[in-house]
DNA sequence: TCAAAACGTTAACAAAAGATAAGAAAAGCC
DNA sequence: GGCTTTTCTTATCTTTTGTTAACGTTTTGA
């Protein structure tokens, strides 16, 4: 755990001023809350079985959201740079998470933990703002995954893979397709086939 | 749209407190932001194309959410009484819903517009306790979809059907069959052969 | 640098799901 | 009550996906 510096500061005050606007004598108190971490390739952020902490967000890298099922592993999600990284449900709920979250890239994540967390919650200076920015927080992916979710119901694996190709995300360069496949609820030697049927549509 | 009942607001009060707690002078505020509405079956309580500018709270009743796709209805969800009905995205957003929200059975339901929501956000008297109400509420549909994504990931049809069985909600009863084998992610054929699998394995 | 591990594609076969249609039972509606 | 609509099941056929294994390539790490 370093202190952080004064561009990773404010690159993280940058990307959160759209869901809360600290005035100077907030920041100050605000970021006595923040610790950073450095985590590299393949390093465990948050584990299946343990309580997840840290509420993170990546500074530089990236990282795999993942279960293991009958020993195999699913990728279910990834976070990028400028991104959140937690194991929300065990976060909120101190309950042993359920997935593991590992960084694919050697990347640098601020980290709250939990005690911060509730200290800023319950601190009048803060709370105010800690709370309405937990709720835009939970409602930016509360959005998402409901997007997700209707994307599960309504598409095929093939529309899912196209859509997700439009979105020309160059992050995508950055995971492994059978990571892709799982992201998107196939196998990947399934998404193997629908890149052909794709490439020569006959 | 008419007055709420004292019964109506104990039934609503209780259910909240968990989230939010209000003191008899906030609740006086708070309650005269509340309307409330009947629906007949079938009536809708938000439509694709529109804008869903009210956010609910089925008294009793239930409700069924639905895209149309290809001229197809697909029921995404469910949501009965004590529970939210809201087409979230839109409401949060104020773009047209994507989805439709129509009552399985006659239902009444609790509504708070979006003018009487920021109404209360930007009352000093309830803005605390409104952005941590939508904070809590928010992280609590979160955690469910999150585990709705999981389920797509990591289990088969039959499995996430089996264990939707094992909730053992007898709200399930109440629910056309083709409208589940929707919401697990199948048709309503498949959804029998699974049924019929169940019943008499081989 | 070199062996091991990870990755992507392809093939062959099995299993599951989708599409469509038909028919019976149940529910809803004048 | 009687008619229509909805609901569920079943059968047939097609399509898609999963499973397993093989192979060549790329990447990784000691």
């Amino acid at each position: 755990m370093d202190a952080l510096t004064q561009a990773q500061l404010n690159q993280f005050r940058e990307r959160i001023t759209p869901y809360v606007t600290f005035n100077e004598a907030e920041w100050i108190v605000f970021i006595q809350h923040l610790q950073v971490s450095h985590y590299k390739k393949k390093q465990h952020f948050a584990e299946a079985g343990k309580v997840c902490n840290y509420f993170g967000f990546i500074l530089s890298g990236s990282v795999r959201y993942y279960n293991i099922i009958d020993g195999n592993e699913i990728t279910g999600y990834f976070s990028f740079e400028n991104e959140l990284a937690s194991s929300y449900k065990s976060f909120l709920t101190g309950e042993p998470a359920i997935n593991y979250i590992q960084a694919l890239e050697p990347s640098t994540i601020i980290l709250i933990n939990r005690k911060n967390m509730d200290a800023m919650l319950n601190n009048p200076m803060l709370a105010y703002k800690m709370e309405r920015f937990g709720r835009l927080v939970a409602e930016h992916y509360l959005m998402c995954y409901e997007d997700r979710v209707t994307s599960f119901l309504t598409e095929t694996p093939e529309e899912r893979y196209l859509k997700l190709l439009q979105t020309g995300k160059d992050v995508l360069q950055r995971i492994p397709q059978h990571y892709i496949a799982n992201f998107l609820g196939i196998t990947p030697v399934s998404l193997s086939r629908i890149r052909k049927r794709i490439l020569s549509p006959s």
